[in-house]
DNA sequence: GCCAGGATGTATCGGCTCGATATATCTCAT
DNA sequence: ATGAGATATATCGAGCCGATACATCCTGGC
């Protein structure tokens, strides 16, 4: 399976955890919020959605009424556009958290980061804190490419190349101070329940308040 | 034609003005430079360069043995690893200046606009400006997105959620101040041509120079 | 009251891209 | 001189994107 399909699925999980939904709303979700999946068709949520299902981590909820249980006449038999919404399943709940734990160096560039990021609230403090790190870790490399590059070519590149690059070193840089501010967070908060997993909680997850 | 295709043949054509290149090496500039091609595969530059060669924008320079002309014994028939260069012709010059020129509300956001930036230096001052002022504009447009949506969710949204969005907020404010330098670097060089477009030049190209 | 336009909603198809892989040559350190 | 790794071209299948089709719901203007 592609890289992009599993964090795919991994984001249709979380979004789940928060309630049940359906495909065109999983989708607005996905283009809006999460940094990734800026433009995520249809072609790709409908056929991800269907694999969920057949893998049993979700399932179709359909049939309820949405909310406003104030009208009488809404059984209309074949009338009420179809509607199909999908819920987690205890396994499903159980996948996204073994996604979740697994993070690894693959998502410590731009697309996983955001996806990641997006579900920290529902991600172990320590592996919040290997994410932030590794992202940074990733952050400094491409600084100093982009540093030694900007060095072994001085004077050789026109002035927008040039503005270019000192615009994707600030950057960087930027974010790099801003990764900062949340790893230290992390740590005021985690220190007392560093290193062997706290047994808090049901699941094995920790979720000791998160920063501050 | 796919955008994503229009794209690649443009910066194609673009690093080519430098100077003749293989395929190989066409591919390492595209994924470090441009900002977008992060990922470019073969299997998307081959395709492009046939069909490049096809419409005649590009041709074949093969045979040409690269720089040091010391060795003697290079001409050993049939060994010698296929090399093909590529070169631009007359026309497609030509097709390069009316694509830079011809920029719209497409090349506004992300991935297109590095692109264009990234050949500013071959691009008239005039496009310039009009590129750099959509893409504020655009960036301009996200930080309202953002500002409404953090209003209407107020204290709903977790930490991390907000701390991404403000972060996704800060870049935007950034890049908006990083526009307006260049911007009004612009104005300063363009003041005398602005209007009418000047008739310096052979082609119809302005080019006065570029950022003081 | 009614109609047009737009948001909501599910679904599919073709063209193209990505990632992996195969093959072969050149270069350099040991 | 031998192997590891960079250089170089090429292709293939899985799967994504963009467009499109189709149907329903809601709203504002007249």
């Amino acid at each position: 399976m592609s890289r992009r399909r599993e964090l795919l699925e991994f984001a249709v999980l979380g979004l789940l955890h928060e309630s049940p939904m359906h495909g065109y709303e999983l989708r607005k979700r996905l283009n809006t919020a999460l940094g990734a999946f800026r433009a995520l068709s249809y072609g790709s949520l409908y056929p991800c959605l269907r694999e969920l299902v057949g893998k049993g981590w979700i399932f179709e909820a359909s049939g309820e009424q949405t909310g406003l249980g104030s009208g009488i006449a809404e059984l209309a038999v074949g009338s009420r556009r179809a509607r199909i919404v999908y819920e987690l399943t205890a396994d499903g709940k159980e996948h996204f958290q073994d996604l979740a734990e697994s993070a690894g160096p693959a998502s410590w560039d731009d697309e996983e980061f955001d996806v990641h990021f997006a579900f920290f609230a529902r991600t172990q403090a320590e592996v919040r804190l290997r994410i932030l790190e590794g992202r940074r870790s990733r952050l400094e490399e491409r600084l100093a490419n982009i540093r030694t590059a900007s060095v072994r070519n001085r004077e050789r590149l026109d002035l927008y190349t040039t503005a270019l690059q000192r615009h994707g070193e600030e950057s960087a840089e930027r974010e790099v101070r801003w990764l900062e501010e949340l790893i230290s967070a992390e740590r005021r908060g985690i220190t007392g329940t560093t290193g062997t997993t706290g047994t808090t909680g049901t699941t094995g997850i920790t979720h000791n308040e998160p920063l501050a």
